[in-house]
DNA sequence: CAGAATATACCCGTTAACACGTAGATTTTA
DNA sequence: TAAAATCTACGTGTTAACGGGTATATTCTG
């Protein structure tokens, strides 16, 4: 008999981990080695445990999917992670794919047969992305080519957002794990890109080109 | 022995579907006799299927739980409501609650206790809402007071699109032909009466505001 | 007419934001 | 492989912005 599977579970809300939990634990292939509501303590969880397979919420706070599986793929590169999202929110599944955090991404309307199968695959080294993100995937990228024509990058995208959402910039810095002055420096060639001198400027471009 | 209390559940999400069915089947008092992942479904299988308590997401689309609750509350009287929410989205919270269509509402990070807790005591009759609901209740009626009280003059509405506009402080006193000073008081009333505390606040505001 | 709302103005103190530089490490692209 | 872009990071300043008050004249409103 071949080895188990062995999934990591981070989400914050329980339901959707019990449920997960009583839809995958009784898999002859599957074992469920540790779960949390927490993606700092599941970050520390999958050291001590075996996990081949982190399954992540996206929208969770304070600390992001995104950022979790950044930094699970830079920590664990074994780590495989599948990437389960209530809707399509494909901002960041782009950057994620390019950076090769995540090995799937898919909807929380998914069936268990199917999830089963993208669990699967991933763990033969495989990838798998459900339709609807492929989709949203493609419209994030037509979004994108018009955002060209100012050349932001993903990162001073991600920090016009931060900014929007009213966070100093040490705050900002706290949620990416950099430096303040690494989000100044960005700041200052955002302010350059967008002719702009002020946060007010960025407000209103990100409103402008629904970046937010 | 008592009767089992008949449950239908409703969610967009199979996935939490599944995990709802597992958390609850294999109690002793409940039994689920339908589920679906559409609203429109639901109301048409609690027809035929004995239902003592429908357990409802809110978020739902096309038809949004709190519109499912409603017409339930209206066709068979005798049906409790229960409302599951991801986020304490307050908005809809206190119109259920008025028109009597739910009798309880709770969070999805909820646990197993305490869910089977909130259905018995909806099945005896009683009401339940999680202290998290309660507390956004709270915030939410405060909101709509304080929103009520924001009358912005026109003088503050005369300064917000200079603002916006990228104006300092000094600019604008010049253009208005105030001082400097009355512009900051301007500025502080504003904040208090937006409740906001830097011109990203005041600038979101004339945005979602079409002030601009 | 009395109280509320508005527009005006000032003081004091703290600090986050911004200007202007420089520069190494990594990744992408030509 | 060389060049370009990106992300990272630091130093030194200046000042506009913001929080906390107080206060007066005028207009609106019950």
């Amino acid at each position: 008999m071949k080895e188990k599977i062995k999934l990591a579970i981070v989400d914050d809300h329980q339901i959707v981990i019990d449920g997960l939990h009583s839809l995958l634990s009784n898999h002859p292939s599957i074992e469920i080695t540790c779960s949390s509501t927490s993606a700092v303590e599941i970050f520390g969880m999958i050291k001590t445990h075996n996990v081949d397979i982190l399954l992540t919420d996206i929208m969770m706070e304070p600390m992001s999917g995104v950022v979790l599986a950044k930094k699970v793929h830079e920590n664990y590169p074994s780590i495989k992670v599948l990437a389960l999202s209530m809707s399509g929110a494909g901002d960041m599944v782009d950057e994620m794919i390019r950076n090769d955090s995540i090995h799937g991404y898919v909807l929380k309307n998914i069936g268990r047969q199917e999830l089963i199968k993208a669990i699967q695959k991933i763990a033969d080294g495989g990838i798998y992305y459900s339709e609807e993100i492929l989709e949203s995937l493609a419209k994030e990228n037509d979004r994108k080519q018009q955002a060209a024509q100012v050349h932001l990058t993903d990162r001073e995208i991600e920090i016009i957002r931060l900014i929007e959402k009213e966070k100093g910039n040490k705050e900002i810095a706290d949620l990416l794990f950099i430096s303040e002055r690494t989000v100044e420096t960005h700041r200052k060639n955002i302010f350059r890109k967008l002719k702009s001198s002020s946060v007010i400027g960025l407000v209103k471009y990100a409103y402008e080109h629904k970046l937010i």
